[in-house]
RNA sequence: GGAGGAGUGGCAGAGUGGUCGAAUGCGGCGGUCUUGAAAACCGUUGAGGGUUUACGCCCUCCGGGGGUUCGAAUCCCUCCUCCUCCGCCA
């Protein structure tokens, strides 16, 4: 959510950052909504003083025995009352169009942000390891003799339809195998704090973390109203929803391993062969609550929390800075970090670690205090460290052997039995 | 699922129709005392909004929303949350 006060002492600064991320202008409609609002606040708040005092004097009257006093100002207050009223409904009415104009803007990026209209505009800040040099034509993961044996489809198709996985045996190993490293490693070497949370949430809990109401339609909804969550992000922030944390607290760091649920609304036909894109698959999110001026440090933290998985797996990938067209709703500068995939011979996206300043934080009313200060907005940020299933894909791809095995990567080896190879058909040796 | 009970300031906890944004205690902050600290004593200490150059003034908030009343922390309705007991259950 927007800061009113931000967009009323800078309306050109506010226009010029939405332009950035192809919204039309939009400061002078909500400025006039904003005064009219104020005006109207300020003539409601005027009939309850009014309504306050008159109120006060009632009593007395009763008191002192003056029946045609005490009735007529009974009179006043019943009269004030109803203005009153007919004010804080006209209140309200503005407020509810000032929050639908600005709960559906997204955030302001960052100066350092490159504009630009898509993924092609994207700008790469690093780029790590060489993607091996193969003496045999590599194929993707589901075409890996090694990896296929434990993925079915058409059995996932039967049971849920399409856009699910089945996994058996080594396959299913492997991914725990890697989402029990990857929390290893940003708990022990990191310092985040392993975190256990709900994968159903409230309402409130998709709209403090900007998913609603815009994008409602790419998550699930139980009957009863609840959400899946899209992602841990959602219910490891909300942890500070309403909160004012003592600035001893901050920053906080926590880590999650979760399912995440996603309809895909609008991605039909796009990777639909393979696990990359499903409704349902486990990442191990990362997210971090900080004072306003750490979070800049905290994004380039997390980065290379993140980054640190891939180098250990030695699977070589490039981080880009998203320009301004390709960035998320709540983000004002997000680092996408891609994954290297011979199969395919190209990088694909394998975490993605936002700032959203205090974007967020007037969303769900998260604050801190610092000494004898007044409350302010927390930072969030978040990231994935990393998309579990992605990982599988990668380590599938980047390790498969021309005999259609696949090596297990040395630092997984120890989740795994202590085992070397996937072999041909799937098993751990 | 059934039956009860409860949600008040950072925490604990009074307050059951007006003088209550709210006693008291703890905690925090400032001070007196002290070489320093502790103790004791004194003072101070919620959030949001409107308005003002500023000092300040005004409005709202006692879990959320709605209602009764001239007037609501207090009465009524509803939702949420927590606790206890029973039932069921990974």
């Amino acid at each position: 959510m927007h800061d009113i006060r931000l967009i009323r002492s800078n309306p050109d600064a506010f226009d010029a950052a939405l332009a950035r991320r192809g919204e039309g202008p939009r400061a002078q409609e909500i400025l006039a909504i904003d005064e009219s609002r104020r005006a109207k606040i300020k003539a409601s708040e005027g009939a309850q003083a009014e309504r306050n005092a008159a109120s006060k004097l009632v009593g007395a009257a009763k008191a002192s025995g003056d029946e045609a006093e005490f009735e007529r100002l009974r009179a006043l207050v019943a009269s004030k009352k109803d203005e009153q009223a007919a004010l804080e409904d006209a209140v309200k009415a503005e407020e509810a169009r000032l929050t639908g104009l600005l709960e559906v803007l997204p955030n302001s990026p960052y100066d350092s942000v490159p504009d630009g209209a898509d993924e092609a505009d994207n700008v790469e800040i690093n780029r790590w390891g060489n993607p091996r040099n193969f003496s045999f034509t590599p194929v993707e993961h589901f075409e890996v003799p090694a990896a296929a044996a434990g993925l079915d489809f058409e059995t996932a198709a039967k049971i849920s339809g399409s856009r699910f996985v089945v996994m058996k045996g080594a396959m299913v190993r492997l991914q725990r195998a890697l989402a029990q490293f990857m929390l290893d490693t940003h708990i022990t070497k990191h310092g985040l704090t392993e975190t256990w949370v709900p994968v159903i949430v409230r309402d409130e809990a998709m709209y403090g973390t900007d998913k609603l109401p815009k994008f409602g339609e790419d998550s699930y909804q139980t009957t009863n109203g609840w959400w899946l969550i899209p992602t841990s992000e959602v219910p490891l922030t909300y942890t500070v929803a309403g909160d004012i944390l003592s600035d001893a607290d901050l920053p906080i760091r926590m880590t999650a391993h979760s399912q995440c649920f996603r309809s895909e609304a609008g991605s039909a036909g796009k990777d639909t062969t393979g696990m990359l894109r499903q409704h349902q698959f486990e990442k191990v999110e990362m997210v971090s609550i900080t004072k306003p001026e750490d979070s800049d440090a905290e994004l380039e933290r997390m980065t290379k929390c993140a980054e640190g998985i891939l180098e250990a797996l030695d699977l070589p990938y490039r981080t880009v800075v998203l320009c301004t067209g390709d960035m998320g709703f709540g983000a004002r500068r997000t680092h996408d970090i891609e994954v290297w995939l011979p199969g395919q011979n190209t990088y694909r996206e394998i975490s993605s670690c936002s700032t959203t300043g205090d974007f967020q934080a007037r969303r769900m009313n998260a604050r801190f205090r610092r000494a004898d200060g007044k409350p302010e907005f927390v930072h969030t940020l978040n990231g994935s460290g990393l998309a579990v299933g992605r990982c599988l894909i990668a380590v599938v791809e980047n390790y498969q052997q021309e005999d259609g095995s696949i090596t297990i990567p040395a630092v997984l080896q120890r989740y795994m039995s202590d085992a070397q190879t996937i072999s041909t058909d799937g098993q751990l040796i």
